[in-house]
DNA sequence: CAAGGTGTGGGTATCGTTACCCATGGCCGC
DNA sequence: GCGGCCATGGGTAACGATACCCACACCTTG
């Protein structure tokens, strides 16, 4: 350890020596907890910023809260979820908390929960994780222990709130969107899930199975056409280039996410065809960059901003004691760019 | 404070009683320090697995390493943080450390400081900063509280190691191929700085600088066109708009910024240019996007995986005792795209 | 064979804070 | 006028882990 010419952090005892006071009546103004006087608030809070005193939170995490909320991110490439966490930020500051991320390093479960293990073992007071990969019981588990919110997933859990945005909504407008253009040979990319169980509250599996349903609602069983990798530029490629293969060729593509439509951009650029021209393409979550006039992708708007906020709301509210498991949705709307457009050949 | 069926946590004095040895040789064995027989170390390990044991952070904090490197982001939307991250990750974790993030907020260095402050409070082992707004004494403070490592600026420091890519080689490498291309009237656009002080260690500054320097070499001083806005897609397309009012107009922009580069190229699509037929658009950073086709974005190369292995590999050398302070500069490479070429009416 | 080294295990104080409980004094109501 | 309540302040024992030091057995060496 290097303790070269560390100074001793400033402690509650030096504070409390400072204001002629106890350590309790200081810890009570900190935590602003019942029983001070103004006169005594003044004092202790003077003394504080005099010496420049800041508590401590892994001593805090010994006794009671640490003011802080963990986040899991499958990963930080996704802009979409700097939304999220701007929402979330904005709830709890004020309120004294401070959010820290963790990297869930992919979709391995395994992977996942040891993240989510390191945020537990820190003591944060509450979780929130983001369209993680974990099998219910596990999250069941976690948020038996600490005040949990998930947010991505279909779930419904007695011991956890949920936050998500509507995807059956949303998938049906992009399938939708692109039928009423006339396409009729539409091709979804979509992300495999490792769980070994049911799936179905992924919300990949939701987005596929509406885009399955519409497709069959409308005649168009038979053109159904799925790529299973993931939603990420890698995945978007690879996708595109498998269903690009196909014969015929899909007029258009559906892309789970916003990630994985700019690899299809790029693989259907490759392929020496041009989009909308040949090929419509569309994603979903509305990432800021698909607004660029080069990309103008056509997708499905989230308030990622709006689910934070809800999130961190939630989250406090468990955090003093609510325990009953509340449920949000967004409802998902529909941005159509110059990505899609009516096939070839259509009048 | 929920306090339902939580149940008990698994301590290292559960698990000693169960190997029926101190909590210290459990302690040993956690932290495989000097004095543990191959029999107890295997008697002890057996019990953790079989308990399901895993230290608590907080409590380590105490009085020992937390086991934490803590990041702070200036924001999560940058794509080439993530690259750092992941390098970061690969290095510390097979050491048993976890990389936890906190947003800096922007570029207020006050809003920056209280998020460092969150990780001191946190007892992190160690600090990485990503292009930090903070004076150089703040810093140093940090650096002599905690294993500092800062990245992305040209500072010189005793107390903290700096990982940086070459900044003048890079900005030169754009704007030497810009010229080479037979560009003369070749725009900037870089980001504030709202130091008080001397600003020339930040990274803009120096991409700022040299780019005069080598529009001033080829006797382009007249035609330098600076405009001061942000890295941020925002920054970008403020930015590219005033810069394409002027008459007469820029023929190429380079952007400091790849994130700068995508709002340049919103604002010159809205004005009705092309790129590159009217206008030539270079970035720096080549963000995983800006190799999509629909982008083709000329930029600079700089290997943040690199990067964030090295900060971890020093950050870890530090917590070991180093007090030397180390320089790794990493020398960026240009990759050019289709966004770049000879102007209009160039042989 | 004594003296001292070495390898291994454990006892205990301690980190900074808060939860819990007790002490005190003033005030109220009967 | 007295019992009891309330508001306020403080004393103290934790929380879970580690740093520091000591105890002991066994081995080496002169």
């Amino acid at each position: 350890m290097v303790t070269e010419n560390r100074r001793r952090r400033v402690t509650i005892t030096d504070v409390a020596n400072h204001a002629q006071v106890s350590t309790t009546a200081v810890s009570k103004v900190l935590r602003n907890a019942y029983g001070v006087s103004e006169a005594m608030r003044a004092k202790v809070q003077a003394a504080i910023d005099e010496l420049g005193y800041r508590p401590h939170a892994a001593a805090r995490a010994m006794r009671g809260r640490t003011f802080t909320i963990g986040v899991l991110l499958p990963h930080i490439r996704n802009p979409f979820f700097a939304d999220i966490l701007d929402g979330l930020t904005e709830q709890i500051g004020p309120a004294g908390y401070q959010a820290i991320m963790v990297q869930a390093g992919g979709t391995d479960p395994k992977e996942e929960r040891r993240a989510v293990d390191a945020l537990v073992d820190r003591q944060v007071d509450g979780i929130l994780t983001i369209a993680p990969a974990l099998a219910k019981a596990e999250l069941e588990e976690i948020g038996g222990g600490t005040p949990t919110v998930v947010l991505g997933r279909h779930d419904r859990s007695a011991v956890y709130d949920s936050v998500l945005d509507d995807d059956e909504v949303g998938a049906e407008l992009v399938v939708e969107h692109l039928i009423a253009l006339g396409h009729r040979r539409i091709a979804h990319i979509t992300q495999a899930d490792d769980g070994r169980g049911r799936a179905t509250a992924l919300l990949q599996t939701i987005r596929a199975r509406t885009y399955e349903r519409v497709m069959t609602e409308h005649g168009l069983a038979d053109h159904i056409a799925l790529a299973v990798t993931s939603y990420t530029e890698e995945g978007g490629y690879e996708g595109a280039k498998r269903l690009l293969a196909r014969t015929p060729r899909p007029t258009a593509i559906f892309a789970g996410a916003d990630q994985a439509a700019y690899g299809t951009l790029a693989a259907v650029h490759e392929a020496g065809l041009t989009v909308p021209g040949d090929i419509s393409v569309a994603g979903y979550d509305n990432a800021r960059i698909s607004r660029l006039a080069h990309i103008s992708l056509t997708s499905v708007d989230q308030d990622g901003a709006i689910m934070g906020r809800t999130a961190g709301r939630l989250l406090l509210e468990r955090i003093e004691g609510r325990t009953s498991a509340v449920r949000f949705s967004v409802t998902p709307t529909l941005v159509t760019r110059r990505s899609t457009a009516p096939p070839a050949g259509a009048s």
